[in-house]
DNA sequence: TCAAGCGATAACTCATCGTTATAAACTCGT
DNA sequence: ACGAGTTTATAACGATGAGTTATCGCTTGA
C-alpha cells in the first residue's frame, strides 16, 4: 500500500517546504511530486498536504508518514549497503571445508590470497573428508569444498549425485610409495608395485583403504594391511621405524617429511585429483568466487617438491 | 533501488522456505515471486537465493536483504497504522480557536459531542478573536476557526483574504440591547436605538465597538462609550449598577445574565453570523470534518434562550 | 499591474509488476 | 526405473504506476 518511494517523497517535501525543491533535491520533475502526492493521498484516503497559496504545508498525517521516513529509509540504506558491500566484496563470508591433507599447503595458501586482495571477507574453514563435505555443500552448510578423487573413482562415495555441482579441478596429486631408507628397494626410481606384495600396509583413510587396495588387486596381490591410521604424520612414523610401507599423496609430502623416510613414483602410476566443489549459484557469490579463485591460483602457484630424502 | 517489496518478497522466502508458498503467503502467483527475485537480483548485482532441487535457500545476501525486512516493514506498518488511525477517526489532533463567547456554550457542546463520538480524538481549543484566529489559520497553525460577522461586514478585519477559506455558517446571534432592571426602558417589548442617544454606553470589544459606532450613527446619533471591556460579565455588572447600556449578542446571555440586566431586542434589528471557517483542505481531514459537523450539530440544537430578567 | 514562480493537469511513454499457460527439473514412492 | 506430483523458470500479455514535457491558473512581490 505505502512504500518507500512515497516515504521518500514525504519527506522531502517536509525538508523542503515545497513540491518544486522537493522534486529538484530527488532530481524528478515537479508533476511527478504532485502525482506521487495525490496517489498517496488517495491511497491512504487522507490529506496529506495542504496546499496553501503557492506553498504546500504538511497535515498531520502528512507528518506521520515524513517522520516515519527517516527510519525507515534509513533501514532500506542500510540493507542496500551490506547487500552492495557483499557484492562488491567489501564484506561476505565464505564456509570453506577441505580434506584434511589439502590444509597444509594448498588452503593456508588460498587464504591468505583472498584475504591480502579483500580483507574484509571473512572465510570459514572447516577440515572434512570429501563425503562430508559434499554433503555439507548439499545441505547449504558450505559454500566451497575442496575435495579429491582418485584416477578412475569420483569425488564423494561414488553414490552422491554430482550434477548439482559445479567442480574445478585444482591439480594433479601423484600417489607415491612411502619405504623406510633402509629399504632395499629404496635406491631404486620407481617402485613397482607388483614387487611389493609381501610388505606390510599402512593404510590411511577409507577411501585411500579402498584405492590401496584398488591399485594392490591390480598389481595381483591383497595387501597385508597391517596399520590404519587418518594422520599421515603417524604413517611417516610408521614406515621410518620398518614397520610397513605406505602410499601417500604427494600433496602431503610437501608439508610432512620425515628423514628416515623415502618416497618414490610408483609404476603402474597413480594419482588422485584434487578438485574445488561448489554449486552454480554459489559461483556467483562474489566472495565465493574470489576464493574459488585464489585456490585456483594457489593450485596452479604451488611449485611441485619431491623430498626424497 | 530496493523497495518495501522486495524486502517483503525475501521475507517470505526466508519464513516459508520456497517460493511456491512465498507467494500463496503474499497473496501472489508463484511466477511473480520467482521474477521479482530475479529483478532483486539484477539491480542488487548479487545472487540472493540458492536453487537448491526443488527448494531454495538464502544466500548470504539475502539472509541480510530478509533480517533488515523485519525492521523495515514494521516501521512501515507502523506509519501505514498511524496514517490509517488518522483517516479512521482512531486518533487525530484538531487545533480549534473560537471567539470568547463562543467558547461558553456553542464550542463546549462541540467539544463533547466529538468527545463522545471519538473518543481519540485530541481537539486542542484556543479562544481568540476573529482577526487572530483567522491569521493563525492562514499560518497552519490552526485547523477550525470559529469567528463571526455583523450584517454587512466581513470575518476577520476587512481587508482579510477569503478566498482561500471555506465558511461554514453556525447561526445567527441576535445582538440585544442590556439595560439596568429599572431603566424606564426595560419594560417595552423591543428597545428603539434612536431614542437612546443620551445613554452611557459600555462597548465590548474592539469589532464589537465597531458595530456600536455604526449601528448608532445609523440611528442618528454618535454614542458616549463610558466604558470598554472585552469582559462581557463585566458589561453585565456596568449595566446593572446603572452606569450605562450595552449592546450584547445573544450567544453570550446563554451563559452570562444578570438578575438586575434586562435584554431588549433592538429596532432595527441587528446580528452577527457565526461561521466556522477552515480551507478546503483540513475540511477533508476526517478529524477536522468531525470535528466541523459537531460543531454545526451544537450550533442547531442549541436551543435560544431569551433571558429577560 | 506585470513578471516570475509554484502547483495542477493533460497527454503520452515506458518500465514495472502482476497475471495465466506451459515447460523443465527435481523428489519420491512404487 | 519410471511416472506422479511438486517446484521453479519462462513466455506472452495486460494493467497500472510512474516518469516525462507542455501548458494552465493562481499567488506573490517588485
Amino acid at each position: 500500500m505505502i512504500d518507500a518511494a512515497g516515504l521518500r517523497v514525504m519527506r522531502a517535501i517536509a525538508d523542503q517546504g515545497s513540491f518544486t525543491l522537493a522534486a529538484l533535491s530527488l532530481g524528478y520533475s515537479q508533476p511527478a511530486i504532485s502525482q506521487m502526492v495525490r496517489r498517496l493521498e488517495q491511497r491512504t484516503g487522507t490529506v496529506l498536504v495542504e496546499r496553501v497559496g503557492r506553498n504546500v504545508r504538511l497535515t498531520e498525517a502528512g507528518q506521520v508518514l515524513a517522520r516515519h521516513a527517516v527510519g525507515v529509509l534509513a533501514a532500506l540504506d542500510a540493507a542496500e549497503e551490506e547487500v552492495a558491500a557483499i557484492a562488491g566484496l567489501r564484506a561476505g563470508r565464505v564456509r570453506l571445508m577441505a580434506f584434511p591433507s589439502s590444509s597444509a599447503t594448498l588452503v593456508p595458501r588460498a587464504l591468505a590470497l583472498v584475504k591480502q586482495r579483500f580483507p574484509e571477507i571473512k572465510v570459514t574453514f572447516t577440515e572434512a573428508e570429501p563425503p562430508e563435505s559434499l554433503a555439507a555443500l548439499r545441505a547449504g552448510e558450505c559454500d566451497l569444498a575442496v575435495a579429491f578423487a582418485y584416477e578412475g573413482t569420483d569425488l564423494g562415495r561414488g553414490e552422491e549425485d554430482l550434477d548439482m555441482f559445479v567442480i574445478h579441478k585444482l591439480l594433479d596429486d601423484e600417489v607415491r610409495l612411502a619405504l623406510p631408507r633402509n629399504h632395499p628397494m629404496a635406491t631404486t626410481k620407481v617402485a613397482d608395485l607388483s614387487l611389493l606384495g609381501d610388505e606390510s600396509w599402512i593404510a590411511g583413510c577409507p577411501r585411500c583403504r579402498g584405492h590401496l587396495l584398488q591399485l594392490c588387486h591390480k598389481a595381483g596381490f591383497t595387501p597385508n594391511v597391517a596399520f590404519e591410521t587418518e594422520d599421515y604424520v603417524a604413517v611417516l612414523g610408521l614406515v621410518a621405524e620398518g614397520l610397513g610401507v605406505a602410499l601417500i599423496p604427494d600433496l602431503i609430502l610437501r608439508s610432512a617429511n620425515h628423514p628416515d623416510v623415502v618416497t618414490l613414483p610408483i609404476s603402474p602410476a597413480s594419482r588422485r585429483e584434487v578438485h574445488v566443489v561448489t554449486t552454480s549459484d554459489l559461483q556467483r557469490v562474489p566472495a565465493v568466487k574470489a576464493t574459488l579463485d585464489a585456490l585456483c591460483e594457489a593450485a596452479t602457484a604451488t611449485p611441485r617438491v619431491f623430498p626424497r630424502g
